[in-house]
DNA sequence: GTGTAAATAGGAATTGTTCCTATTTGGAGG
DNA sequence: CCTCCAAATAGGAACAATTCCTATTTACAC
């Protein structure tokens, strides 16, 4: 994977971020430095990240992708009134896949959960 | 919810499938009695049967939302290869709401899990 | 420097889903 | 049985997220 600097400011935006960031945010924040970076470059570049085991894609269902600078597997819970994604870090991955592997004879290779509720700060 | 024998086609269409159906699937499959049904007629009716609670959708990360017709919270496994969607019953949902709830101060309303890999016959 | 494969910008295309509007239909009340 | 009207439909446009296409630019090995 050849150095580009569309790809090194996009990285570190991911890094950089506190949360869990969209393709379209990171866009719009990457804009700052390279003006006419193109979306799909975003894109690109987000899944050669994935693939390069750099970052991590997180499944988001109903809603777009969102990208994770944390590489370990973990779970996430995510605020139906404010949007937001939190982590939640998960001790026994293997047991729960070994368990359904028993289950249900797969091979499994990955699982993603997501829980959906209301945060802290918005019960209030 | 007033009859109609587009919906009724369309929730039969789920209750007799075997595996769990896309929107597309269900709309070619229920072609053959309605021909000139619209597939936004379809989308529609499942998402009313789905308030209505008469079946449920699925999350499918990345790939397009699937309906089920059990309605009891369970999790599902999904082949990478073969692309098809398999239950696994699971038991205790209350109790890894709470924990949840108790490590994020969440009042959680819902979760999914779906373990991605290879099915038995796939792995052949 | 030079050549070339890899990366980019910009926009078109695709996919999955929802929305819009004119037309049709279920079914309640006469 | 009719009549009426709110609810449902067909068909296609619109939309949102993502991927694909192509001409141009760039990193970097030699």
């Amino acid at each position: 994977m050849r150095y580009s600097k569309q790809r090194e400011a996009i990285l570190n935006s991911v890094l950089w971020s506190l949360d869990h960031p969209t393709a379209e945010m990171i866009y719009d924040y990457v804009k700052n430095d390279i003006p006419n970076i193109s979306l799909s470059t975003v894109y690109r570049n987000l899944n050669m990240l994935c693939d390069a085991n750099q970052i991590k894609k997180v499944i988001m269902p109903n809603h777009s992708e969102r990208f994770d600078k944390t590489l370990e597997h973990h779970n996430h819970v995510y605020c139906a009134k404010c949007h937001h994604l939190f982590d939640i870090p998960s001790s026994n991955n293997e047991s729960i896949n070994k368990l359904v592997e028993k289950e249900t004879g797969f091979h499994i290779m990955t699982y993603d959960i997501v829980f959906q509720g209301i945060c802290n700060s918005c019960k209030k």
